[in-house]
DNA sequence: CTAGGGTTAG
């Protein structure tokens, strides 16, 4: 649409102002209560509206009114259209205010600088503001920010530049809030150095007490992210020590920028080190600070103390992740070979990720089979695979025979076979090597005629096993 | 006289 014209011809017919209405003039729904309400109530009915219906709804708000209508009144009505997302009706009424005999005043131009920033065109919101300008009219700090940081965190380093200079010229300084956009901006175009000199002029001009304040833990964060997010995690740390010896407090916030910054660089080991001092500082870390941290844990194969910020996660009543919770199964599964202990927290997990209704993903599924078999844990396998199957996946071969082999090592052959079983009723054709593991085990037994059975229940579909049945008295001589 | 801004993960 062409909000570009019409926005030029409204801003020269700007000049004009229209009689103020007294108070006692207002009358219909919206009257004694403050325009912050209003627009929240608005905001509200508008949610509440079905999308296909809010134009209409709209049109009979704006008729319903009559001549009761304000430049305050359309300021309202635009904030509220802005607030609930509805940017393009925000420029369409905009643009009808005219109509009506309104011409926008300050406010309305900074509310229409916010929604460009929301629909991600921050060019049109400083051409707004030129315009503004131009017509002598003065922006405050918070929509001047709310510019900055729209170009800055799409990059717009250059054109935030302008935004700011334009600012000191107008009298209306930057604050904290503006310099920390601009921090993040810089950190997120790589230029890293530049937010540190920055801060590092914040700080000190801060100690001569000018009136842009002193940088802010928001300040130190976003630069100590910037560190953290090219692998200078190191430095980062440093950054932090000064900003406590400098009276701020960190926060979860800061702690998670490092966190990640750690397991970035494949040291989640320090990160831990860090949640203890965190902890210890008074800082309460919540779920991001732990999932972080798991995600890196598991990244680098520290299973165990990922298993140990697990359980803490759970002590504390949070929930693990899907995928996060599948691969600490698995490395604890490949651990329990190794230690035996761990069987049972294998288990533990296992047993949590099903009551969180977790799926378990094929490869977990067979690492867990595999665990328990090796465990010695047949039945426990076997009541895995099965439940494997319900839950539509069918396990691969090497996971039938590994469960075969392990019923058979016990000597739990009907067992055996009836996984044999399971595989033919899902459609399979079982391998070889599950019939040799079969008539093996028979023959150990001396069941002549149940390795037979087998030896022809392979020959059925058109294999030969290897193993052949064999007559128990030759076994005993063998 | 009205409203409104900034930091964290995969």
């Amino acid at each position: 649409m062409n909000c570009r014209n019409t926005f030029r011809v409204q801003s020269c017919c700007f000049a004009s102002n229209s009689s103020a209405l007294s108070s006692s003039e207002m009358k219909g729904e919206i009257q004694e209560s403050n325009s912050k309400a209003k627009v929240k109530q608005l905001v509200d009915k508008i949610r509440a509206t079905p999308p296909k219906e809010r134009s209409k709804v709209l049109e009979f708000m704006i008729e319903k009114q009559g001549d009761t209508k304000t430049i305050g009144y359309f300021n309202d009505l635009i904030m509220g259209l802005v607030m609930a997302e509805e940017l393009d009706y925000a420029l369409k009424l905009f643009d009808e205010m005219s109509m009506h005999g309104f011409s926008p005043d300050c406010w309305t131009y900074s509310i229409l600088i916010r929604c460009y920033c929301k629909k991600n065109q921050p060019d049109e919101g400083k051409r707004v503001l030129d315009c503004m300008i131009e017509n002598g009219l003065r922006p405050n700090v918070v929509t001047l920010t709310i510019l900055v940081n729209s170009l800055c965190s799409r990059g717009r380093l250059q054109k935030a530049f302008e935004v700011m200079e334009m600012m000191g010229k107008v009298g209306c300084n930057p604050n904290v809030q503006t310099y920390n956009c601009v921090l993040k901006g810089l950190c997120f175009v790589g230029r890293v150095e530049e937010a540190y000199d920055m801060l590092m002029d914040l700080k000190n001009k801060g100690d001569s007490k000018e009136s842009s304040g002193n940088p802010d833990i928001y300040s130190y964060t976003a630069v100590m992210d910037g560190f953290c997010k090219v692998g200078r995690t190191d430095e980062a740390m440093e950054l932090l020590e000064e900003a406590i010896e400098m009276g701020l407090t960190p926060n979860v916030v800061t702690y998670n920028a490092l966190f990640n910054g750690y397991c970035k660089e494949g040291k989640p080991r320090k990160g831990i080190k860090l949640l203890k001092l965190m902890k210890d500082r008074g800082c309460v870390p919540d779920y991001i600070s732990y999932s972080t941290l798991l995600h890196g844990l598991l990244k680098w194969g520290k299973v165990m103390v990922a298993y140990w910020v697990y359980s803490e996660m759970v002590e504390v009543g949070f929930k693990v992740d899907e995928r996060m919770m599948n691969s600490l199964l698995r490395g604890l599964c490949r651990n329990s070979w190794e230690e035996e202990e761990l069987l049972k927290n294998v288990y533990e997990v296992f047993v949590k990720m099903k009551s969180w209704d977790h799926s378990i993903f094929p490869d977990t599924y067979y690492l867990i089979i595999q665990t328990f078999c090796i465990g010695n844990e047949v039945d426990m396998a076997l009541i895995t695979l099965i439940e494997m199957v319900e839950a539509g996946y069918f396990p691969r071969m090497v996971t039938i025979n590994r469960m075969i082999r392990g019923l058979c090592e016990e000597g739990k052959i009907s067992k055996a076979l009836s996984v044999l079983v399971v595989v033919c009723e899902a459609g399979k054709i079982p391998s070889k090597i599950s019939y040799n593991i079969l008539i093996d085990e028979f023959n150990r037994q001396g069941f002549l005629l149940g390795a037979c059975s087998v030896y022809g229940a392979a020959l059925k579909l058109g294999m030969i096993p290897h193993q052949m049945p064999l007559n128990p008295q030759q076994n005993r001589s063998l």
